[in-house]
DNA sequence: GATGAATGAGGTTTCATTCAT
DNA sequence: TATGAATGAAACCTCATTCAT
């Protein structure tokens, strides 16, 4: 059952399977997953029922771990703009500093391993990003479009920054400022 | 001569790659992918070495079609924006017109299996559009940024563009003309 | 602690083995063999990491058993000629008496399966004999020729002689001590 | 059909197939045997009905190769020692100069393949040895052992010194001479 | 609860043989 | 006759999951 005895091993399975998934695609063996973790291979059973928990459950802590960061020291008085640009760089930082992390939500992003539950699941936690966001469909750039093209198009373009700041680390700063301007250009 | 190899059945065979892919991700059967191209499990490995090498020319496949559509009718003489909205609504048509296609490309793309010497050989093919979007690095938004960010940043919209074109399809046409706004603003 | 690795399955996956060996050769297949040993075909794969360690594996056992056999009871302080005697029964009897595993060892020796690790990690056990023949390299018939001659040649002889015993049981006696002598004459 | 058009695309198979046999074992596949003998997959079937057909006329072409050498100057009316020295110096040195042939060879030997109606036909050709070593089996040391222990055992010391020839070919000549000597006062 | 041996379905790939060309 | 594409059974091996310990 899912009644985790030990927060610690539940973790460090999380922990190898992203190392794992990083590395071999959602097609990585639970008994490595298990292996990286340093528990047995029944034990990671203990803690998700099958794989397509493990994987759901790792969806869910990946994206509640980027939005804690974000809504801790989240700008909630400052203008728009310096609120999209808290979520722009809070995002970046996260995806620069644990790179298979963001392989492995990539991975399950565009999976269909990820329920539709899970996914309105990890809704919860975004509201001051949501509201931020949902400020900026109002403005110019977006106004008329759907619900979530901002989100859309803010993440689109990170996933770009961020394949070029993985590219060249020197020039992080200077990516992620000029990228967030880009966005801001195209959608103000 | 023995019976010619078939370039029917190649691509029979690529098409049931496809399709067997956007349902089931890379994980999906040579098998399964035999079956519903309508040829025998070992016909599969007769047109292709193995797995990785089915992928790799998929790959090339599908990039090579996109390419193919991109420069019929390319407006060499025209505007740099008229060119780069030619680059832009031709993929997004190809995309919509194809949602299978566009996953496996999807899935193929973010996987480890294609290799850098065919990531390079999809490179051909591109020159037009390359042109395009190395002018447009010229540009304001973009000026000093690393080579390729232009291409990156504008498929990366494209990408946000088509999940909502795919969810909204009656809005298709607003959606891909104000998503190439959106484009224009941030770079020109 | 979870169920231990039986030496019990091991032992009916390697005698399953010499039975799927002995009459389908080589080629004989990894299910048959789990299937004779009464275990699942994955099972075989937790006891040896593949076939070829399977193969190489079977070979140590083999020899181990017939050096096992050639040691108990070895008469150190005899004759030259006592000792040689005692290994050339010693091993004759055993192919006699289980003439599926000399097949596989047969098949095994020929082929190209055995790495040369495994063939020297067999010779362990060995020095008695080896001590004896040695010294049966220093004798007359054999000085000056490389060292391991005479172990060839006597096994050589043997080979031919349990052929024959297998043609004729009923001379099984008569043809081991005759065989032996052609030899003593051959090298003393 | 067995019915061969061309002597030499027939000749070509069987050397590819000897090739292919010492390198990968009776498991080489007849694939790979044909493109070493420069011919389509499917001619080697008009040549040999199948894999058993081909490997069995190996076995006898080989075989005939050897008779063919031991009978082209032999010694009818020299001494038993002289006419036996002959048999033993001729094969050893077709198996010294076709070291592959002699280990496809030795890989027919050992298997279930060969079937006893072949073995019977190689028979054919072997007269003049036949004789000689029958001879061989009046005489003292194998008085009243069974018919083809002499051929066996000269067989059996033959297969040792070619392994001790191949390793060491500077003691060629020593070791074939020698050998023989062995053997001489083995069964004289 | 933790362990890892046991399981057997399923995956990729090989291969002898057939047969259209 | 020669060719080699086509076939599908069968080979080796992996893996998610179960369960005895």
């Amino acid at each position: 059952m899912a009644r985790a005895r030990s927060p610690e091993k539940r973790a460090a399975i999380l922990e190898g399977a992203v190392l794992e998934i990083a590395e071999n695609g959602l097609g990585a063996a639970t008994a490595k997953i298990a292996q990286r973790a340093g528990v047995a291979e029944g034990t990671l059973f203990t803690y998700f029922a099958n794989k397509e928990e493990l994987l759901n459950e790792l969806y869910l802590e990946l994206k509640g771990e980027v939005y804690a960061r974000v809504n801790a020291g989240f700008p909630q008085k400052a203008s728009l703009e310096r609120r999209a640009q808290h979520v722009w760089t809070t995002y970046l930082d996260w995806a620069i500093e644990f790179p298979m992390k963001r392989k492995a939500s990539v991975l399950l992003n565009v999976s269909d391993v990820i329920t539709a539950d899970t996914r309105a699941r990890a809704a919860i936690g975004r509201e001051l990003v949501d509201a931020a966001l949902t400020e900026l469909e109002g403005r110019g750039g977006l106004k008329g479009l759907p619900a979530g093209f901002a989100a859309a198009t803010m993440s689109a373009i990170q996933e770009a920054a961020m394949d070029f700041i993985a590219k060249y680390p020197k020039q992080r700063k200077d990516l992620t400022e000029r990228g967030f301007l880009l966005l801001w250009r195209a959608v103000k």
